[in-house]
DNA sequence: TACTTAACCTAGCAAAATAGTCAACTATTA
DNA sequence: TAATAGTTGACTATTTTGCTAGGTTAAGTA
């Protein structure tokens, strides 16, 4: 399990397609716009999203991309495997066999390691986050609405 | 908090170290040959290690490094922490305002998740590994032990 | 049918991060 | 003093990243 920038930018844009995509597909271009990410670096990312099979791509215009699963079913550590290439973080590629003595010192340890943030990761979904920034987002809603209400009485005096 | 490879050679060369070091202190030519890792690369990560206070270098024949604090006081994520340039992962850079209506969709969302990571590679210590590294051992010490009396008893035959 | 839309694909590029090298230097200690 | 071993800085190669530019293909719409 890597931890990277890209990741990031796939977890973002797909959350904000999680988000948006309640009804119709979302386009490329609007998650592009709306998280400032370059819409051919998306392009890249969904492309290897929808070989994933958590994406689907549809065509034509009102076309765009939606999810192929329920958020609560589509997990962080899925998303960020999927845009990294899997890359095989021994010396030895599989095979525990690169020294004698101490040979996996490296293998076992990082291994276990990075399994134990992959299950972590797993253990959140796309619904948990967006849960969270629901309530986020409520709130400043409600911090938005308060203050209009409060200009409306100021006009009113 | 970000997850490579350079992260990991730090955490397995720290981890080579604490295995090592009990009773003299541990050259990098040492770790190098055993980890298979470039000595100069080594060097590279062991001064940023050095300078967050996390080994001490011992001058002179007989050198090398050891440990400042013990093992059960040195967490995963400091390890880390310390070879990562701390880079921010966010557009804005600590101000959450990179845009009107949707700001911090990326910004909460990937700090707090950042954050989660972080604290839970803060609550894995070297010891802890060592343990458990300790323990694959054992267990394969066993293993081989086992299959050395099953040898004996075959030559016995 | 022609046109538009947006997915889908390819190649290439500049900047950054990563991984590793080399050589000179300094402090320690046997 | 001579050997050992850390310290430093500059330098190079490779990979990853994020992005640009250009297409092709499928699906709607006039
Ligand atoms: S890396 Fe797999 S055995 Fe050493
Ligand atoms: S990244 Fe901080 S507000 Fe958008």
């Amino acid at each position: 399990m890597r931890l990277t920038t890209k990741g990031r930018y796939a977890v973002t844009a797909m959350l904000d397609l999680a988000f948006h995509s309640q009804i119709k597909p979302v386009t490329l271009t609007d998650i592009a716009a709306r998280q400032t990410i370059s819409l051919s670096y998306l392009e890249q990312l969904f492309a290897r999203l929808r070989r994933a099979g958590m994406v689907k791509g549809v065509r034509g215009p009102g076309g765009g991309y939606k999810l192929c699963r329920k958020t609560s079913e589509i997990n962080i550590a899925d998303i960020i495997a999927a845009v990294n290439e899997p890359i095989d973080s021994t010396k030895c590629g599989g095979e525990a066999n690169c020294q004698k003595d101490q040979a996996c010192l490296t293998h076992d340890l990082w291994m276990g390691l990075s399994e134990q943030i992959k299950d972590y990761l797993k253990s959140i979904s796309l619904a948990d986050l967006l849960e969270k920034n629901q309530v986020q987002e409520v709130a400043i809603r409600q911090h938005h609405d308060a203050q209009h209400t409060i200009e409306i009485h100021h006009h009113q005096d």
